[in-house]
DNA sequence: ATAACGATTGTAATCGATTTCAATATCATA
DNA sequence: TATGATATTGAAATCGATTACAATCGTTAT
């Protein structure tokens, strides 16, 4: 079933059909419903792979994220397809397991002419090379460095806000649970900036660094608490590994937040869900998400020039650092 | 950039280079080595629009699931990816928020040649008669009615086996937190079947349906507690409702497993995260993964009969139901 | 020397759509 | 009616690869 044989059945030509098919030029209105009736008793479907050849074009962008299990990055997905769906581009998604092989491939496929172009979320530094000569848009862990569009919040700032959180709440000695990514350092460096506006000093056996899952964060915590020093905060750089946490200060029956607050970064699903609820840095992942669809549909598409966008971050105050006042129920 | 350029410049026909490409027929050693060096010279890629539109195949398959938010899909997801890498085919993720519009648009993606075939994961039941002329396999959610290739675990042995878990531990009144998806109904069936084997009276009031999210568990926990029924045992069929019901039961100061013991389904990332961590049913995700992928896998490339698979699920037995005697550290 | 054969390479058709350019139909105007 | 302008349609080239078939080359057997 072509569209051969759909001019044929139309007694009409190819061109003619494809005319239709794309609302093209001038068609008298009497064959337009002619072939538009022969369609649909033929029950015929262009095929894409033909179209997409000629037209050097596919209206699909990949989005390429570490791993689907890391549920942070689903609403920045829902962002993306919110705002796909207003356009007739598609977006499939693609797991990279920051596989070197992976970028490799994907960056093929966009050269292979299979998409148009690909939103990385969350990439790992060293990835960056395998896109340089292709459409790009990197949402979240972004860098100065890099030559392309990209999209974030101001990490240092947010680190910032969740490290003064703490200190408002009268917290003097405050750990820091990070990771070393991109925006991990930059968070780092929000923890530091905010110990040093509150004149307070830094120690560095209160930095726990290479914490990047549950299992870091509990380990990082009980090593906190047992190696005696004082801790009456802790700042962890995600919400995972402040779920670690918060579950090694239970087992060790420390009063949260009374005895140890704790605020992580990210809000994911499961931060609300926990007991205590956790106290946290919530991104703007839907907006992160439109936001770096349109650019990228506006970099192929004509208008656009390098574009960088700062989004907004917000402190959420959940049972981790302000106890009961957090009422449970309603923030369900 | 194309495959006539290099011809061109090798001082060779199209096809000859297309034979390189190919591993195909018979082509002098010589010529071979002169190729493979133009390609590797003018960093040709080839167009794999014009090379599927020639074969007829994309070695592409969908994996279509409700949303990436739900981390169950990720284990199940990585199952397909582990497989497909041992071929030449690629995965693509789609979201379809169970939309029907969404798996129109799939499903017309492969009558386009967009993609060989489709990985349906838990579909809604009114999902399928979408894709009944299209290489197909369903992966969890199975259901008898459905003439396609299935992969799924039985869901209602598993269920009594989770009943059967608490029954062991000497609770008597089990409640059910149910959902009314495929599953969900095989589930309760179990549960129902569970507690006719131990000569025990099926209570209504002890059952609660339409229950999917976290919310509805706290709510569905709330009330049951609070309704006067005397209940000592939850079986929550999926287990974010059964982390919904925990959290429930602390704020009611209610002691997990002394007073209540619960057990969910699915083994999510944050099941042993909670506190108290979650027991649950673990179905063999990856496997199912595998086990997708090989037989869409076959299904089109020759030899298959249809071809329904039953996995093995497993009880994992944590705080929720057996308190203190799981060892938080070692479950890590 | 030549026919016959196998090995290698080239020519041209093909996949299914789009699009340029040319051809025809339609209509108004002189 | 003839002319020109405009609206509508068709023929054929094209996108980039694959592949059936034909053509060429070198080698061996007669």
């Amino acid at each position: 079933m072509t569209i051969q044989d759909v001019a044929k059945q139309a007694k009409l030509s190819s061109a003619t059909i494809s005319r239709v098919l794309n609302n093209d030029s001038c068609v008298s209105a009497k064959t337009r419903e002619r072939v538009e009736r022969t369609i649909k008793e033929l029950g015929y479907v262009p095929n894409l792979l033909g179209r997409n050849l000629r037209r050097e074009k596919t209206n699909v962008f990949y989005v390429l994220l570490p791993s689907i299990e890391n549920p942070f990055y689903s609403a920045i997905v829902q962002g993306i397809e919110e705002e796909a769906r207003e356009t007739d581009y598609s977006v499939m998604l693609c797991e990279t397991y920051n596989d070197d092989k992976r970028f490799i491939k994907y960056a093929a496929a966009v050269r292979n002419k299979l998409a148009d172009g690909i939103i990385l979320v969350s990439p790992m530094r060293n990835a960056i090379r395998h896109f340089r000569d292709i459409p790009l848009v990197i949402c979240g862990e972004s860098d100065a460095s890099y030559d392309c569009i990209q999209v974030d919040i101001d990490n240092k700032l947010a680190a910032i806000d969740a490290v003064n959180h703490l200190l408002g709440l009268g917290k003097k000695n405050i750990a820091l649970i990070s990771g070393s990514y991109a925006s991990g350092s930059l968070r780092e460096a929000g923890y530091k900036a905010a110990l040093e506006s509150a004149g307070l000093e830094l120690k560095e056996e209160l930095i726990c660094k290479d914490c990047y899952h549950f299992e870091h964060g509990y380990n990082a915590a009980m090593k906190l608490m047992r190696s005696g020093v004082k801790v009456d905060g802790i700042f962890a750089t995600v919400d995972l590994t402040a779920l670690g946490a918060i579950r090694a200060l239970g087992a060790l029956n420390i009063k949260i937040p009374e005895e140890v607050a704790v605020i992580g970064f990210d809000d994911l699903m499961y931060s609300r869900m926990n007991n205590p609820s956790l106290s946290t840095i919530k991104q703007p992942c839907g907006g992160m998400g439109h936001e770096s669809f349109r650019l990228l549909y506006e970099r192929i598409n004509g208008d656009s020039g390098k574009n960088n966008l700062v989004l907004q971050h917000k402190v959420i105050a959940r049972e981790s650092t302000i106890g009961s006042g957090y009422n449970v129920e309603e923030g369900l």
